[in-house]
DNA sequence: TTGAAAGCGCTAACAC
DNA sequence: GTGTTAGCGCTTTCAA
């Protein structure tokens, strides 16, 4: 019985298929990290991670996870494993030519969470002016100061602080929870917008919960106190990064016009992309 | 040399090298996950992966990282891809026999979170009657109930159970928030144990946290309100885990004869180990 | 239809 | 030393 499903039970070498077909079958994912990362940090892309990678395991690929340093990410995995598809989150705008050097012609290669004006890449972002029109929405008044995160990409975290219409002076740029505590003391009475659920559960620890609204960003809104206020991404930011990549997987030759993906803030539940479990 | 094999700008074929090595340079880390899992079960293994990822990584392997469903898991990456190395995370006992059949001989297979009475796994789990033990230390009086998450593997949630010295219908396993809202109402003058700083969390909006103890299982006690006891498992989960499988990578003949690891629980923070960026 | 052969890019084992 | 070759396991092509 054991010596005949052994007979029966044929296993492909995928590395000597991918020599032969020139496809390896790999979906890289590719995220900046540093060492002395905030918990808020190491937290960011849990839920992104997890999701994209369960939708690519799901059409039969096989996920690539590669840390990268900041300062000096290494790429080659890009090119020595033949990834057929790339994510790079949070890139440092410095490293886009870095990445570029390690293009193959027709691999997809989505940044998210990082804007860069080349059509050498496609963008996958949250649409955070529309969060911020939606979290001024539901206040009596206007939010006084809004407690973020800075990104490695910092066009990005620069265009987050240009559309929360908020003054710079009152933006706090979340380094560590001593600090965060001290810019709090100024302004526990004001009501304060938030980006990041993480950052939302620290913050609630030092004001009244009810003046805050937090954004949430990372698809956790339960780990909130029950009386913030929440304006929700719909978790559709790794769908749409899948799909964008399926898209661009089938169509080799011709790609996408539109470079940039939006994602907007919405309460609206949305279902999962049907699971359909066959990679090439 | 290599600075000539560089201004050439060779890029080795790693999947052409693998097949003649019979070796990949890839290890895996697989992790059984549900469709409906509570934010404490999403989070439960994020930052376990991100620094285990991060420490391989820094080795010169590349990671694939794979969900598995609990029910049904797809094994076939391990043979496939010939890993050279195996972490699967939190395994159901009942696809232990699942997880042989793919194994190959002298390949390194560790389980997270996982009792099974097998010589074929090397095993790294919490110490959890240490901590239990601890818990009990700094206590004015015996806690008289536990709050946790069930895992997969029956025999570690029992064993868990056990070590905590609280009777069974004290005992409760998060399904849903809902439900632990309503068993802490019948409680919240007592002092209580919680497993899982993200169950600790939410167990804390609901009961003064000055009553509470969390043995934090997932390195992210930050989240967790000031007023709450902590016991820390010290962050060497990843490191033990990688060190073991470096063991046994650089003695692929003879396995250790301990095929337990269990890791205790401590305050004391532990450097990291060193990152020597050489694989194979 | 079925089968044999070439070759993907690399390393190891030979020869010189 | 330096150069050549066989072959890892697969797919594709071309032949019968």
């Amino acid at each position: 019985m054991l010596d005949a499903a052994k007979q029966l039970n044929y296993v492909p070498n995928l590395a000597a298929r991918s020599l032969v077909k020139q496809k390896s079958g790999l979906i890289g994912i590719l995220i900046n990290r540093s060492n002395d990362e905030g918990i808020w940090k190491q937290l960011r892309y849990a839920s992104f991670i997890n999701r994209l990678e369960r939708l690519l395991t799901d059409r039969g690929y096989h996920v690539v996870l590669s840390s990268l340093e900041a300062l000096n990410p290494k790429l080659d995995v890009i090119s020595e494993r033949n990834l057929d598809g790339i994510f790079v989150v949070d890139v440092i705008s410095e490293n886009f030519h870095l990445i570029s050097s390690h293009f193959s012609e027709g691999v997809p290669l989505i940044v998210i969470d990082s804007i860069i004006d080349d059509a050498l890449f496609y963008k996958v972002n949250f649409d955070y002016k529309d969060a911020f029109a939606q979290a001024r929405t539901p206040l009596p008044i206007n939010p006084s100061y809004l407690i973020m995160d800075s990104f490695n990409n910092v066009e990005l975290t620069q265009s987050i602080m240009d559309s929360s219409g908020i003054a710079p002076s009152m933006i706090h740029m979340v380094e560590n929870e001593e600090q965060l505590k001290r810019f709090l003391e100024q302004h526990a009475e004001k009501e304060g917008i938030v980006l990041n659920e993480f950052i939302g559960m620290l913050t609630a620890k030092y004001v009244n919960p009810a003046k805050l609204t937090v954004i949430c960003t990372t698809d956790c809104p339960d780990i909130l106190p029950a009386a913030v206020t929440r304006i929700q991404f719909n978790h559709r930011k790794p769908v749409e990064a899948f799909q964008l990549m399926m898209t661009l997987l089938d169509n080799p030759m011709n790609g996408l016009e539109h470079k940039y993906i939006e994602v907007k803030a919405s309460s609206i539940v949305e279902c999962e992309a049907s699971n359909n479990p066959n990679a090439e």
